[in-house]
DNA sequence: ATCACTTAGTTACTTTATGTAACTGATATT
DNA sequence: AATATCAGTTACATAAAGTAACTAAGTGAT
């Protein structure tokens, strides 16, 4: 017998792209990170221990391609480069400030 | 020469284990379809059309462990298994209501 | 001139995570 | 007897991530 199983309501596709992006790896800790101010990738690679340089630089593309990320060049020597988040970018603050009180309610504090 | 790199904040642990939890693949996905109410392995699996039943089996398991989920045993014919969110895992709605807000705000509307 | 050092990455290679499809076992329906 | 259900598991294949060495253009030290 065929058991009735109830049609899921199919899930907004701009609701899943941002659940997408938030949550490829190290995605989220790169824009919490910049939310404190624009960065050298040198140092958002040393703000995240064990990020590895490949995919740190593969994610800032992503999220650079996204929007979210702005890539500056100072043509000084060495070059300088600077990433900080857009507009778009900054918009994100409010979810980290609800996993900051969810975390803070529901996990447990380290000893 | 060695040069000065600002000596990072350290994150806060438990917004870390937060972000940990949230952005491993799936997890959100699993978590937002639950906030809908109790649901069985084959709805939740035919909810999220493109999860594995082994990554969704590792996932509820995943989940349990956190306490953001409970499984449900009904003894029945064939045996019935209801996952649901605990307080806890009902908690994290609000962030949920956030990534809602930037994805209408920020993510182009589909055709 | 040569060596060591900088920045912002890239490359080749290894390990881990995820996806795919077939399969399990207890029971029921046809 | 064959087929179906449920809630998964298993073996195998592919994709993603981690590791360490390396690059180019330039500076400063020896």
């Amino acid at each position: 017998m065929m058991e009735q199983i109830p049609m899921p309501m199919p899930m907004c596709p701009r609701f899943e792209k941002a659940v997408e992006i938030l949550s490829k790896r190290w995605t989220s800790l790169i824009v919490f990170q910049l939310l404190s101010g624009p960065q050298r990738f040198a140092q958002i690679d040393h703000a995240l221990p064990n990020i590895s340089g490949k995919v740190l630089s593969e994610r800032l593309k992503e999220l650079e391609h996204e929007g979210i990320v702005r890539r500056v060049v100072f043509p000084e020597i060495p070059v300088r480069i600077e990433y900080s988040l857009s507009e778009k970018g900054r918009a994100l603050a409010p979810i980290f400030g609800e996993i900051a009180k969810w975390s803070s309610e529901w996990l447990p504090a380290p000893e």
